[in-house]
DNA sequence: TATGAATGAGTTTTCATTCAT
DNA sequence: AATGAATGAAAACTCATTCAT
């Protein structure tokens, strides 16, 4: 799973054998476990490799450190989430824009629902770490940075700074989302949730 | 032991004599110094003291513990930044929403800008104390919080659900302001941005 | 006893208080038993702390190190021996060359003796700290750093290059009396030792 | 377990095949390398393997611990040293001292300068492998070892103590050369510094 | 024979907090 | 009120060595 993710931030060492990838997902599963149910302040590496049922250097075999296996759960899942909703996205990119949008928007909340421990409260428990950028999690969601969508859909788009438009309704509709996700409306239902920010966003955009 | 210590927060022991609100005032004022040049992993007690020209035993006579510190500086910029942002939104209450917008939205850059470190790293860096949110920084400035806005400008709004679209307006412009400054746009001016925000919200408000 | 010492090496933090050092000394003192007992791979700084009395953080309070501790140990008694030496040598110092050579090389044998371990096994024990110069030993015993001996003698000196012949006089010595103390020789007697190389350099030095 | 490994010393596994010996200078070379560049503290068995382009197992195949491979380094160097000095000493051995003198320490100085890291510097990095002296540098080159050079010279000798005067005479000379080389003076010349050395114990032997 | 993944005891070091003075 | 020495649990991380493949 993990083989061709981005190993910028972590010199993750590449398993040879079988038993080595072995190892290192199950670092990875325990990490998780250990940060839903202690949180990050309870997360030690002697208690992730003892989780795990590897050894404390084995863990150390993999990840240089810490944040690094940290850093490796979030990519791997902010990974995978990409994937679906990028395939989404391409699957409905000639349609209109509002019609594209509360697909979108739907489909975020569900893929945040189902990872919603990494997605939504791991960024308020890990504090940053220093020197090395985060910008995983809302990034690599944005239609923006999908240039096929771009290129779709620019005659629909009426304003002039496209740059800046796509930049407002990345960051609209994913911080709403999370905030939505994170705050537990009890009165509001996902469609109503769903209709208004989708309706934002597209008037915005397209007049 | 320093397990024990949870709810304690805001503990902050009011200080009776002149000479002890210097203490906390440098107190608090070391820890932002530290927090800013070093980091929060840097942060440490004896170090905060050490600044601060007091020994730890006096630190610990006006904080229960190391959090409670950084809370108080949080909460004493936060409130400072509301009191200015809701002297500013009484005083231009009765104009229509796209004038409030822009200047509030100007103002919330400048308030922001000049305690830049506070309000737009500090959260990034501070692991969320366990069991106690930190919905300090958004919710304090926002326009919905304000009763008064909403009584005036009620006629004006088209939206239905009146809060469902009132935590899409703040939350919108507040994540929108923290990302745009965090970014850095080097090719976009403030009044782009101011204006195409404004122009986001009021659309989306008011028809 | 350690106050006045070059703290060059060592940033070893005065006390101000008088347990402090209490603590120091105790620190010190728990660093040489262990160093005899059991050797220095078996030196731990948790050890030296426990068999001290005094808590880890205590003893990371004086010394920022490991090596450190072992550097005061050194430092400590090589000064206090080279007090002796000079004292000695002081004392005689207008004695012809002959006379005064035996007289330093006894007690160069008894210093050491007394010192056993710091003096002789200690620096095989430790590793050169990298980056320190560990010049202490020999060079602190020195005659000829001893500036009131050469003003003295050197007419009583037939060779040409002084610096030479000193560092040769001085290597000579001390690394005998070393070899001789370590080697353990059974059929010879101190004087019998003493005897011989004091001739050797008397020899050289005087023609 | 890695406390029950002792007097295993030299235990070197005799290579059989011809990769093996390749493996076996491999890795003492390794251990060479690493020794210069980074020093004792950084000298780890996977290290050192790594270097070798080997893998740790087959380095444990000829090595049954670290010490081993270090000594095995000192070993080589030495035996080499010692075979050049001897010789040297043989080929000379009918000339009168004072002339045999002068060519053996420029000769052992040589051999110094040759290998100086494992000769000179060596020594003060690795801690005295507990239980097992380390005699071999110095012991090896000793004239008095060297029992031929006894027979034939015991004439010229004025000492009486000739065990004595040997362990003087091997003492003195090592150490100054080592003192020497490792002092670096800037304004002596070599020759001016055999001549002296030579001088020294020549006119203590001879009379 | 060679490989390299796994082990885990053992070290150093930190730092929030206490408390005698 | 203030001081600062002392505490010690707790964490990160290392590395010689083993052993299944």
């Amino acid at each position: 799973m993990s083989k061709s993710t981005k190993d910028q931030h972590a010199a993750r060492k590449a398993p040879r054998q079988e038993r080595a990838q072995v190892s290192l997902d199950s670092i990875i599963e325990a990490c998780k476990r250990i940060l839903e149910r202690k949180g990050y302040s309870h997360l030690t590496t002697n208690h992730i490799a003892e989780v795990a049922g590897v050894s404390v250097g084995t863990l150390y075999q993999y990840f240089p450190n810490k944040e690094t296996i940290v850093y490796a759960l979030i990519e791997d899942t902010v990974s995978k989430a990409a994937v679906v909703l990028r395939a989404k996205l391409l699957s409905i990119i000639s349609e209109p824009v509002e019609v594209i949008m509360p697909q979108m928007i739907h489909l975020i909340l569900k893929v945040h629902r189902e990872e919603e421990f990494v997605l939504l409260h791991l960024s308020d428990q890990v504090p940053q770490i220093e020197g090395l950028g985060l910008e995983l999690s809302t990034s690599n969601f944005t239609f923006s940075s999908n240039t096929a969508y771009l290129r779709q859909h620019r005659a629909e788009f009426s304003v002039d700074e496209l740059e800046l438009a796509l930049f407002l309704m990345d960051n609209t509709i994913m911080s709403n989302c999370k905030s939505y996700l994170t705050k537990g409306f009890s009165d509001i239902t996902d469609d109503q949730f769903v209709e208004q920010l989708s309706n934002m966003v597209v008037k915005y955009l397209t007049k």
